[in-house]
RNA sequence: GCCCCCAUCGUCUAGUGGCCUAGGACAUAGCCCUCUCACGGCUAAGACAGGGGUUCGAGUCCCCUUGGGGGUACCA
């Protein structure tokens, strides 16, 4: 039997991150076995979803190369995919339960109900609905109705008896429950709730392993009550544990930002991210742009091989050692088995560590091409970009080298791309290293030293380094001033290259800027 | 209230009764490297929630307590 699997977003308008590693998980399980991944569209709230935030989902998943095999866009033999397109399948199956007695007509108003369930709580006993307002026959449809009252269809679980399952998470045991709810299955106005939809969808859509988070866990013995009502041959089940929110146990949840952001890792990480989109012109506020939605990451210019690596032990490992995966040999490895009981929780840092790693390891053409558009929406180089002005943006990445952790940190060089007039001052920065008297006789004497020599690294750092010998100071007293005086700033890759890449017109031109204090002065 | 799940360093985890004076990674601190920043190297600090059993022996099995989480919707 061919191993199936599904995930099934809401068309919410953007990717969670735990919705991401739900995904992953069945993803990398279908993948494993040699079977199908399905991404089915759970649309049924008619009133929350609109078309156009389905887009986001798909192209966040596609950026991710979480690909599938069957669903939205790309069609397949079991549709339709999406739940508003299915009614009349979930129709015909309360139709069948209704016939078989497994489902009935229930006429109690939400008051009653209220009141019910209230009673219990006081008595402290588990709540378990009277069935007064139960339409046995049609006669008593007939009077309930004439009462004015409207009926939902409910699932008659029996009162007797447990339902026991197995799942693949918890696998020593057998997960069991007793006295279950008689949970509404379709609306008055004849709409089908989830649960009925999904046992539907799942079964049509030949799904062999239904992979989601735990919160569906006591779902389960309803729909495999719905399942077994329908004759359906009932799937395997893997409850996978909550991504758990930074710093807490509580489930993720991309409503509760306020709270995360103040976690200083979270925010410091939004904050960065923040820096970068303000600078390519994306205005987006923290609502929808955060470290909790995916096209964060990819507007920031993560790697989505660092992501998935990340998500991939997040409630999932190998052994106590291995930590990198390409995406083969996580396909390889991949149980279920080992995935991990109790919630992880989302750490920033963590994943940006990953991302770090793998930002090292990518050589410097992919890389240049990864930081193209942040200098083009910066409006720093033109795009298309000219051959000699990306051969330019090769020569610093290259320069660069470990500094660019993710794409966007490409306009913390901007000073090669801006004009000589335009350079902006870190105001510290200038004071100590360029005002500062003995800073700036230094850089006084070292331009003229430079007027002469040829701008090449090579050549400048043994000219620096003879420089500062015959001053008797140290390296870090000219190359401070040097670099602040061309860049506006104390911090970058090496002086020399940083020269170089500049040129000496250049140079000598911000130098004097710098000495004559002309430049623009930030903050 | 009721039902269910879970519990190893701050975080992600290894551990399936003796290989554990509990291993790795991220983060943290110190040192080294060094023109700043980053990278890298070395070192340090840091955990079996508590209590009972079972056993020659328990992080590992059982029970209780505590703590955390989820569900309890005409949401998904």
């Amino acid at each position: 039997m061919t191993v199936r699997t599904r995930f099934a977003p809401s068309p919410t308008g953007y990717l969670h991150i735990g919705g991401v590693r739900t995904a992953l998980f069945n993803w990398l399980f279908a993948r494993r076995h040699g079977g199908q991944f399905i991404l089915r569209i759970d649309d049924t709230d008619q009133g929350r979803n609109q078309p156009e935030a389905l887009q986001p989902i798909l192209d966040g998943f596609r950026w991710l190369g979480i690909d599938w095999d069957e669903g939205a866009e790309v069609g397949g033999p079991c549709g339709p995919y999406y739940q508003s397109e299915r009614l009349d399948r979930y129709q015909a199956a309360v139709k069948t339960l209704l016939d078989k007695g497994l489902a009935y007509h229930d006429y109690a108003t939400a008051e009653e109900l209220k009141a019910e369930r209230e009673a219990a709580e006081k008595e402290k006993r588990p709540f378990l609905y009277s069935r007064r307002w139960r339409a046995e026959t049609p006669a008593d449809r007939a009077r309930f109705e004439s009462e004015g009252r409207k009926s939902v269809v409910r699932l008659a679980m029996p009162r007797e008896g447990a339902c026991r399952f197995h799942d693949h998470i918890r696998s020593a045991m057998t997960v069991e429950w007793t006295n279950e709810a008689d949970h509404v299955i379709q609306r008055a106005d004849g709409s089908c709730l989830y649960n009925l939809a999904n046992v539907v969808d799942d079964h049509d859509m030949r799904i062999t392993h239904v992979i989601r988070a735990e919160e569906h866990l006591s779902n389960t013995p309803r729909q495999i009550f719905i399942a077994q009502g329908l004759g359906y041959e009932l799937p395997e089940y893997a409850h996978l544990p909550f991504v758990a929110e930074p710093g807490s146990k509580n489930k993720l949840s991309k409503r509760k930002l306020a709270q995360y952001l103040k976690n200083p890792d979270f925010r410091a990480a939004c904050e960065h991210g923040q820096a970068i989109a303000a600078a390519i012109g994306l205005t987006m506020t923290a609502e929808t742009f955060n470290p909790v939605i995916v096209d964060f990451y990819r507007e920031v210019g993560y790697l989505p091989d660092a992501i998935v690596n990340y998500l991939l032990l997040l409630g999932w490992s190998l052994d106590d050692k291995t930590e990198i995966f390409s995406r083969q040999e996580m396909i390889a490895q991949f149980s279920l088995e080992r995935v991990n009981k109790a919630a992880a929780s989302f750490d920033v840092k963590k994943l940006r560590a990953f991302q770090e790693r793998y930002m090292i390891a990518l050589p410097v053409e992919p890389k240049t091409e990864m930081v193209l558009p942040f200098l083009q929406k910066a409006g720093l180089i033109p795009a298309p970009t000219p051959a000699d002005m990306v051969t330019r943006v090769t020569d610093i990445v290259r320069a660069a080298g470990e500094r660019i952790k993710v794409a966007g940190d490409i306009l913390d060089y901007a000073a090669f791309f801006v004009a000589d007039e335009q350079l902006v001052y870190d105001q510290k920065a200038f004071n100590q290293h360029v005002r500062k008297p003995e800073a700036n006789a230094l850089l006084r004497k070292a331009r003229e030293r430079l007027a002469a020599v040829t701008f090449e690294a090579k050549a400048l750092e043994t000219l620096v380094q003879e420089f500062a010998q015959s001053e008797g100071v140290k390296l870090n007293d000219i190359n401070q001033p040097l670099r602040v005086a061309v860049t506006g700033k104390s911090i970058g890759f090496s002086t020399y290259e940083t020269l170089a890449l500049l040129g000496r017109e250049r140079c000598l031109t911000r130098i004097d800027r710098a000495l004559e204090q002309g430049g623009v002065i930030g903050k």
